[in-house]
RNA sequence: CGGGGAGUAGCGCAGCCUGGUAGCGCACGUGCUUUGGGUGCAUGGGGUCGCAGGUUCAAAUCCUGUCUCCCCGACCA
């Protein structure tokens, strides 16, 4: 369909719609200054200390309104790649009859990661740990003709993976929200451009969310060739070691008018040109080859797109009548992306000791406003014109009015990491000046507060 | 699933060895104080010591069992 690169730009999404403003003396945002004793790595402690996530149980998690509003921000670009690249969204369901899996042969290989239920009539289910067979079946029943063809379908919902060990907070948990996304085609070629699509919606998604990432062979699975990826996202805290050419850092991202109907190979080819490897699948002699230009780091898989032939598609059944009238089993692939598994990259990627970096584009709010001391007549009446000036610009406050001292609300801020600090205080206030802090470099600048709205519009 | 550690106030911890009915810091309430990087003083509230048995006149403390959480490893978005 060749519309699909032109409909995104102004897709509303009501749904989806943020509040703008936000008083934080109203705000349910329960900071801790100390870290949980639980925790042990960075995002994990600095999700629970900005007030992000509560534990529920092991690996499973509530979102308390700051965390789910970054939740859904990251969903929102992730959505609206997929949507420009061609890919349709559905939502599945999370709890799914056992008989698919059985038909797949995957309910009894899949293991005790499988969390299995039975409903009040004894009849088997489980909570879905990915869809493929739910998918399948959807396309099995309604898509007859190879006139239909191909289709590419996606939803964002929960899954669940009854993990031996999670850990690492939300990055390792055992419920999970992803973003899964299958593509069917009628013949390998075919199949081989919806991959092409859904690598470069990847590259530029993870691009959009203020990350660097880098797509890695990964293991074919049963198939074999050479279509499969993951994607790492660069941090000193990663859990893989990735072994990378460090020209890759520089490559160009796809720009958002990119034509998705367009021969996407040469993009794909470039950017899997030059060596990239996670330490599983390092090759000792690349390391002499590449002398100095090799980049030794560490990364974190947010991704992983695959091709699997007719993996579930045979079994399965779905196959579509072709131009012979022949019975073809479907080629498919499928793409997968660990939405609240990226919060924890995100920050384990941006942060400094005071706490969380936001790229702008994920970040809860753009902008924190500091009244120094509220209470007072002047403080509050700058503040509060400020802040509805904001606030009729569409630009997203968080509006600190609470009656702490300065120095706890600037450690706070830093803490849940707002790009932007505005600090209105007496003392400036004589001049009629705000200063203005950039979370991510620190520099602070004094701004006439007049000046403040056309700044940030 | 193998190996290790921990459950005491919302958070971080002490007390346990050597039983006598619970304490510190932060947070919270109140009053004063202070006000540009987590003020200071005073005062107050809050805990079935994970749970269940057992030993004992008496158990946070000793014994047994059990649940949960965390860390290392194997596995994974």
């Amino acid at each position: 369909m060749p519309l699909c690169g032109a409909l995104t730009k102004v897709r509303p999404n009501h749904f989806n719609d943020l509040s703008i403003a936000m008083r934080l003396s109203q705000y349910f945002l329960p900071t801790l200054k100390e870290n949980p004793s639980e925790a042990q790595i960075v995002s994990h402690r600095l999700m629970l200390r900005a007030g992000m996530i509560r534990q529920s149980s092991a690996g499973i998690y509530s979102w308390l309104p700051m965390g789910l509003r970054v939740l859904r921000k990251i969903e929102q670009i992730v959505r609206e790649e997929q949507d420009r690249a061609g890919c349709q969204e559905l939502l599945m369901p999370t709890i799914q009859p056992a008989e698919l899996w059985q038909q797949s042969g995957r309910y009894d290989d899949y293991g005790k990661e499988m969390l299995r239920i039975q409903d009040r009539h004894g009849r088997d289910m489980l909570y879905g740990p990915t869809n493929e067979e739910q998918i399948t079946e959807i396309v099995k029943s309604e898509i007859q003709s190879y006139k239909d063809m191909p289709k590419m379908l996606y939803h964002i919902q929960w899954k669940f993976r009854d993990e031996v060990r999670p850990r690492f907070g939300i990055m390792r948990g055992r419920e999970f929200l992803m973003k899964d996304a299958y593509s069917f085609d009628m013949d390998y070629e075919s199949s081989k451009r919806a991959y092409n699509k859904m690598f470069v919606a990847y590259l530029r998604t993870y691009d959009r969310l203020g990350l660097k990432a880098i797509p890695m062979r990964a293991d074919t699975g049963p198939i074999g060739g050479d279509l499969s990826h993951e994607f790492l996202v660069l941090a000193e805290t990663g859990e893989s070691g990735v072994f990378v050419h460090k020209d890759v850092l520089d490559f160009e991202i796809p720009s958002d008018d990119v034509d998705y109907e367009s021969d996407l190979q040469p993009i794909v080819d470039k950017w899997t040109s030059l060596y990239a490897a996670t330490d599983e699948k390092h090759d000792e002699s690349a390391e002499a080859e590449l002398g100095d230009q090799l980049l030794n780091a560490r990364g974190i898989e947010v991704g992983h797109i695959f091709h699997f032939g007719t993996k579930y598609s045979e079994p399965m059944g779905a196959t579509v009548t072709d131009q012979n009238g022949d019975e073809v089993a479907l080629q498919m692939g499928s793409y997968g992306i660990g939405v609240s598994r990226l919060i924890g990259a995100i920050i384990e990627a941006s942060h400094d000791d005071g706490g969380i970096i936001w790229p702008e584009s994920v970040a809860p709010y753009k902008i924190g406003l500091i009244n120094l001391k509220s209470g007072d007549a002047d403080c509050d009446a700058a503040c509060d014109k400020l802040y509805k000036d904001f606030n009729a610009a569409g630009i997203e406050t968080l509006y600190d009015d609470t009656a702490e001292r300065a120095g706890a609300k600037f450690n706070n801020m830093d803490l849940i990491g707002l790009p932007w600090q505005v600090v209105i205080g007496p003392r400036g206030l004589k001049n009629g000046m705000a200063e203005v802090k950039n979370r991510a470099t620190g520099e602070k600048e004094e701004i006439a507060i007049d000046q403040l709205l056309a700044k940030f519009s």
